[in-house]
DNA sequence: AGCACGCCGACT
DNA sequence: GTCGGCGTGCTC
């Protein structure tokens, strides 16, 4: 009998699965989890294919195969997809998905005890104490002893001698089943419309993608409801991808208004234990609803019917660390591979996700704008050009004058500024010394609430020195731009007797904080807010009737591609904070440059005449949607022996038609933590496979000591 | 991930 | 002279 073979993958770092020898009395499956000898260990790999071509070297044997649930074919196929696309190794992937091992094994048990009530009334002291103070019951051993203020021993004890029965539960509670029609909400007739749509859609049971497109506050959530209601209505689950920071208490308590359970929650920071509960609920499919951030694409569902991607365009998506994927793009793979509908939700889509929808690939559903309003308040361009501000002050007149009316009128305002800390960078007036990172190429960032210089690149951050590093002179530095503390001085000079805030990172550090913030802008407890990027996600503010951009031009420097999409988007979003219930809501945003198409846009609130401009552009130089990107980013600490390899790389480049290859330049951060940087783009047709050119361009070349060479296939970042 | 191999600093 | 530091590379 000819021996079997079988491909293992194991969840490290290793580009393909490996051929090992199954003993004929093994029952083996792909998707089976099995303990394989590699090296000198024996590690858990998975199942991946069964009888391949021989080998002509001597296989190394199966050791035993592991009871725990398969990966689904489909998860399978999703790891390989992922990793080919991305030029990651296979291995990696694997490792996401796993995660902790221990999420195979059934919930680990813990004993709770009653008391036995038929058993005879004998008892000492520290039995009888602990009859009478040991409960409520049932109760694990130690609360037991430490109510009845006794010693576990006796406990134990008692146990022994039959006074106390036991039960076995699991610490791992699975999550309660969320009811189809428990919250179901009333909507517009034009929200009914779309929702039907959405739900014949994930009614055919077949692969589709959705775009749902409609202004903040139209009610998208409410309409993406009913689309989950009808997968998982059949004991399906569905899959609801949110930006990290939106994955806040108010976001899930929606959920459970709506299904009178709360979802099941996904994020980077839960705790192992968390993590382990929701990875074995959603392997055995009886987590039925659950909401993550981008990693939970990554959850080894076993009956996924439908992910929903919210915010679609949001950046956060793309996972810049480690395994480079987009999480909005491998959605729509996902839901390929197991044949069902994604539904990309956004009041601001990606160029990408619109050009599919226009020519019909995705079927585009239109929510009605909010009634009694228009596609955006009333925005107007402030050129300060022509309404200059003070020497180191950045709010323009036309701002001052629209703050002064809404404190008249007892409403608030918001500005908006995406610079976190008080000044952007810190100069010596003598010298001229730029405060940097140590061994990198980006500024210091002057906090004056800590009194500190940070980087936001690396996260290093010191006390602010009192004498410059460099030529020692004292008192010598001066702040150079603004950032949201100094906005928030300015305004307090402006206007004493208002209550501002400010709402960023560094003083909302955690959900609570946030949420408590938006609380109080909500009561109309603050007057002016001043934000970060934090501001521009979903709240309502009934008394938020103006919005000031501090820089509108601040995204679109830097080279980025996407730079005009992105302020666009931006902007769209934090002016639609303004006037969500009073008409009169208007925004004002100050720039240098408001013959920008991004900014004049907004202007006239029309969208489609920015995003046909910017889709000719694209087009024209064959940039994405149209074309595709490769990045390389090449690293070393030794920048002579970068460069070097860099264009070392560059000439063992395969032969394409069509591909254009710009670089090596150096990246608008050439250093980073002591490794200079080089970075090579790739550009080629939509029909050109991208991804595998790439993975046969490094297979032609060693890297060797020092040097690191990343591909980001669709790059996002330029830095 | 582990584990070995390999090439430079402080030690009985 | 060695012991061992961890940087790099391999595992069917």
């Amino acid at each position: 009998m000819a021996m079997q073979n079988a491909q293992i993958l194991f969840p490290v770092n290793v580009p393909n699965a490996f051929d090992y020898s199954v003993p004929c009395d093994f029952e083996i499956a792909i998707g089976n989890f099995v303990y394989a000898p590699i090296g000198k260990q024996i590690k858990l790999g998975v199942v991946v294919s069964l009888g391949k071509a021989e080998q002509n070297r001597k296989l190394r044997e199966l050791v035993s195969v592991k009871q725990a649930k398969p990966l689904t074919a489909e998860m399978i196929q999703f790891i390989f997809w992922t990793s080919r696309y991305n030029c990651a190794p296979l291995g990696l992937i694997l490792k996401m998905v796993l995660g902790n091992l221990k999420s195979l094994d059934p919930s680990p048990v813990v004993n709770y005890f009653s008391l036995n009530k038929s058993l005879p009334p004998k008892l000492t002291t520290a039995r009888l104490s602990l009859v009478n103070n040991g409960g409520p019951f049932p109760a694990r051993v130690n609360e037991i002893a430490k109510r009845a203020r006794i010693s576990p021993g006796v406990v134990r004890g008692f146990i022994k001698s039959g006074g106390l029965i036991s039960e076995i539960r699991q610490i791992d509670k699975p999550f309660d089943k969320p009811i189809i029609n428990y919250g179901k909400l009333d909507l517009t007739e034009g929200q009914q419309l779309a929702s039907e749509q959405l739900v014949s859609q994930v009614r055919k049971k077949e692969f589709n993608v959705s775009l749902l497109d409609g202004v903040t506050g139209s009610g998208k959530t409410e309409v993406y409801f009913e689309a989950i209601a009808e997968a998982i209505k059949e004991n399906g689950q569905a899959l609801i991808l949110v930006p990290e920071i939106s994955l806040t208490q108010a976001a899930i308590s929606r959920f459970k208004k709506r299904f009178g359970v709360l979802p099941a929650t996904w994020h980077s920071q839960m705790t192992v234990a968390a993590k382990r509960r929701v990875w074995r609920e959603v392997a055995h499919g009886r987590a039925k609803l659950v909401v993550g951030a981008r990693s939970a694409l990554y959850l080894p569902f076993e009956s996924l019917r439908l992910i929903v991607v919210d915010e679609e365009h949001d950046t956060s998506y793309k996972q810049e660390e480690g395994v480079k994927y987009n999480a909005r793009d491998m959605s729509v793979v996902r839901s390929k591979i197991s044949n069902h509908s994604v539904i990309l939700a956004s009041a601001t889509p990606a160029l990408e996700t619109l050009v599919n929808a226009r020519s019909g690939k995705y079927a585009h559903i239109i929510l009605p704008e909010r009634p009694g309003s228009a596609f955006l308040p009333k925005v107007e361009l402030v050129d300060l050009k022509k309404f200059p501000t003070k020497k180191n002050k950045f709010i323009s007149e036309p701002l001052i004058v629209a703050i002064e009316k809404v404190l008249e009128n007892k409403e608030q305002a918001m500005l908006y500024l995406n610079r976190r800390g008080y000044a952007p960078l810190i100069l010596c007036q003598s010298c001229g010394e730029k405060l940097k990172s140590p061994d990198t190429d980006s500024w210091l960032v002057e906090h004056r609430s800590t009194n500190r210089a940070v980087c936001h690149l690396t996260g290093f951050s010191m006390p602010m020195p009192k004498s410059c590093l460099k030529c020692g002179v004292e008192e010598s530095f001066k702040s150079v731009g603004p950032g949201v503390e100094r906005i928030s001085e300015e305004v307090s000079i402006l206007f004493p007797n208002a209550n501002v805030e400010i709402l960023s990172s560094d003083t909302s550090r955690n959900a609570e904080e946030l949420a408590s913030r938006m609380l109080r802008m909500e009561k109309g407890e603050i007057d002016i807010m001043i934000g970060t990027q934090m501001v521009v996600k979903g709240h309502n503010f009934p008394n938020l009737t103006f919005v000031g951009v501090i820089d509108g031009d601040l995204s679109l420097s830097g080279g980025d591609l996407r730079a005009g999409e992105r302020t666009f988007q931006t902007l769209v979003q934090v002016s639609g904070r303004a006037g969500r219930t009073k008409k009169l809501g208007h925004a004002l945003i100050q720039t240098h440059q408001p013959e920008h198409e991004a900014l004049a846009a907004l202007e006239i609130g029309d969208r489609d005449s920015f995003i046909d401009a910017e889709l000719n552009l694209r087009e024209a130089l064959l940039l994405p949607p149209f074309g595709k990107l490769a990045a390389v980013i090449i690293s070393g600490t030794d920048e002579k022996k970068t460069d070097v390899f860099a264009n070392k790389f560059i000439s063992v480049a395969p032969k394409a038609n069509d591909l254009t290859i710009l670089g090596p330049s150096e990246p608008l951060m050439g250093r980073i933590r002591g490794r200079y940087r080089r970075r090579i783009l790739v550009q080629s047709r939509l029909d050109f496979n991208l991804s595998k050119y790439m993975q046969l361009w490094r297979g032609k070349i060693k890297t060797h000591a020092n040097i690191k060479l990343q591909i980001d296939i669709d790059p996002q970042s330029f830095m």
